[in-house]
Parts: C-alpha cells; structure tokens; sequence
DNA sequence: CGTCGATTTTACCAAACGGTCAAGGCGATA
DNA sequence: TATCGCCTTGACCGTTTGGTAAAATCGACG
C-alpha cells in the first residue's frame, strides 16, 4: 500500500540527499532502518507533534544533521513509517477465509491480533495516535482501501449469518470490536498491567482465551 | 478522587497566582473553565508533549500570560485536567450493582460507556494519550484505585458466574473488552467514519445494540 | 594507494517554546 | 466616585525545535 506523496510534484523526484546517490548503499540500508526503528519508539510513545527529531537522532545513535541526510524532514519519517507499516497491519483481516469454518477463521483471526498486539505494541500505538489525531494522513488510506477491506470482509461475515452459520451481528461493528479488544493489549498495556497487578505474564494467552470465549459464546450460561 | 500535588512540598501551597487572591471570584471561575476547555480540545488531539501553551491560550481566547496567571504551567493544566475527569471517568463501574440482574447490569454499563464515548470524546481520548505514554501521571491512579475498583466488580463478576447466572469469563478481561469496545468509538472515531462511510449517523445507538447482543449471546447462532 | 563520491560533523539560523516580569487597566466594594 | 486589589498585557529571556550550509572525513573501487 503506498502513501501519497506529495513531494513528486514541484520538486526534481528526489527525497533526502541520500537518495541522491549513484545507488542505493549497504550503509543507506543499515541507517534508514536504524532511524525507522529509533522513530517507531519515539512516535509511538510522544505522538507526532510530540516527537523530536532530536530525540529520533539519539534513539538512533547519531547526529541530527545526519539523520537529515537520510530523511528531508520528521515529516518524511513519519510517513515512511506509517507507509511500510500499512501492509503488515491489514494482513489479519486479508487472511480471513470465506470457505474456511467460520468459527475457527474468527478465533484465528482473534488469535493473530493478539500476536500483533503482543509483538509489535509500538506499531499499534502508532497507529493509534495517527487515527486518535483525526488521522491527517491516513485519512485517504482509511476511506479507500481499509474500507474497501472491511466492505469485502463484512459480506463473507453476512453470508456467513445469512447461511445460518453465526449469529446476525453487524458485520463492521463486529469487526470494530475484535480490531478494539486485541489493540487494547498493546495500546493500554500500562493499564491492563496496573489492574492485573504483578505478573500479569500470560496476559497475552489469557486475553487470547478470554477472548475466543466472549466472541463465541457471550456472558449466557449454557 | 486526588491527583497527588507535588507542589505542596517545599512551596507555601500556593499554585497560580489567582489562588493567591482573598478569595476566588467569579471571573477567576470563568477564565479557569475557559482554560480547561480548550486545554482539554489541545492536550486531547496533541498529547501532552505536542501541546502548546500558546495554542491552549489561543483556543481559550486570551494571552499566554494571562492563562498562566491561572495556572502556573502546562504540566498543572494537564493534571487539573485528568484529577476532575477521573471520577466522571469511573463512575459508571460503580454503578454495576451487585444486587441487580446480571444481563441488565452488564447491558447497561456498556450503554453508559456508549453514551460517554458519544458525550465525552475528548476526555475519551485524553485518558488514551496518557495511558499510551505509559501513564506517567496516572500511574499510581490505575496500580491503586482503579485496580481496587475492578478488583471488587470483578468479585461480584465471579460470584455471579458461580450462581450460573453468567458464563465463567474472566472478569477482568471482560472488563477490558468492554472499556475497549466502548472507547473504540470516541477514540478512533475517525477510522469508525470512514469505514462506515456517509453518514454513520447512528453509530453509537448502533454499536451499543451490536455490542449488547455480542457480550450476551457471542456468534454462536441460536 | 589514490581518487572521488558517500557520509558525517561543526557551526549556524529563524521560529517556536515554556515561562517571567513589571506596569497598566479594570471592577467590585465602600 | 475614589480606592484597592484583581486582572491583563507587552516586552522579554533562555532553551528547544526543525532545518541548512559547507567543510571535513570516510570508504569502496580501480
């Protein structure tokens, strides 16, 4: 999935200085990812506006200008960022199977957001913050392709009930709540660590657990 | 509840300059709701290290001076903010009674926490920054309180799934999956617009109905 | 091992930032 | 309406911020 970008036009095509060069090097890979890297964790936790070039350029270990070689602005960061991170993050709903079980293709899908929650937490508040903001710059990628996804999956999900196979939920709403209870592991972890008090090891699992049961069956007795 | 004031150690506990007057005036009470106000519109789409002074003055209409003759300085404009949203905040816990009927208890608490993510977006979305960065001001607030507050609703939880009134969940995921579903419609509010598309006017009644049928009865079909 | 492009650094800039100060304007009360 | 204390302001300060320019250094390749 690729962002806009409006650099294309008014300007000679090319980004930061090192993009300037002959080719791509092996120390333009190895510092474009460090910065990415350093920029994930420091975006994800202070917020776009919050964040500090400065700060990206300690994270990563080195000097403000010459970060500035690789990326033209903490603009230009950001987007990178949010860019390459789109891709991985709709992959759990793409993988939703209409000939699959139905049961078995929503407990998987629960199961590989929680993994995500769990493995990349920063990623996640990332997200969070830009949508949370009013999403100035995803806001494009949601109304097109995001809806577009949900849309497609919403009508495997009412075939689904039509068929008799799981109850008749809205099928976006229901969507809404799986994509809320897994990120919640990831963006409020401070709070769900507080309230599950010390340990809270197998947070992840039990969610995971917690759930498949809640999204299955409900609060009914049976 | 009460935020702690680190001010009251090594000052004369006195705060702004306004709270050094005889007594506080009604233009004192005016100009302070009119801060919080648009501290609240700020500090809820910027974060707290995103958010300007000068933007907050801006938004409430008056000079940057002026507004620290109110407060003494951001970070007391942000705590002001977060101690008087806390209690609103868990209000509606409290509320589930014990003595009530298990799906009407639960029913309700999620169409209380629908109407706050309609009423209260950006306190909604206040609480989320502060618990992405790690909850550095309410730390304390969630270790203590909030977990003694779930700790006790999560009690009258288990001893209704004991009876066989509820599923035997665990309650404090069940907690969160509410606190999450609910939130999800103040806090991303702009990715729930575009996945709904024109309109989704009736959003929050319509989530609340979905979310209702899914904590009660889950996908199972019946 | 010399060359030339790729990389890094030092020094710098203008604007924005959090916050202070002293002086002047205003409003409630007598 | 005069007074006194409350309120507001403009000017200012040191620091941080996003970003630039040019010189110095590095390193891959012939």
């Amino acid at each position: 999935m690729k962002l806009p970008d409006e650099r294309a036009i008014g300007t000679n095509g090319k980004g930061a200085r090192a993009e300037q060069t002959a080719r791509r090097t092996r120390i333009q890979a190895e510092n474009s990812e460090k910065i990415l890297a350093a920029a994930l964790e420091v975006f994800s936790t202070d917020g776009f506006r919050g964040a500090t070039i400065d700060r990206i350029a300690e994270t990563a270990g080195m000097s403000k200008p010459n970060l500035l070689y690789y990326f033209r602005s903490k603009d230009e960061i950001y987007r990178a960022l949010l860019d390459r991170l789109l891709e991985t993050w709709l992959q759990p709903l793409h993988g939703l199977d209409p000939d699959g079980d139905p049961f078995s293709e929503v407990a998987a899908y629960i199961d590989r957001k929680i993994e995500m929650a769990r493995d990349y937490p920063r990623e996640s508040r990332l997200f969070a913050g830009e949508i949370m903001r009013g999403a100035p710059i995803l806001g494009d990628v949601l109304a097109g392709p995001l809806k577009a996804l949900v849309d497609e999956k919403s009508k495997v999900l009412t075939a689904w009930a039509k068929a008799g196979k799981i109850a008749p939920l809205d099928p976006r709403h229901l969507i809404f709540a799986i994509w809320a209870t897994t990120q919640h592991y990831a963006d409020f972890d401070a709070q769900v660590r507080a309230v599950l008090g010390d340990g809270g090891e197998g947070r992840f699992a039990d969610a995971a657990y917690s759930l498949k049961r809640l999204f299955m069956d409900g609060l009914r007795p049976r």
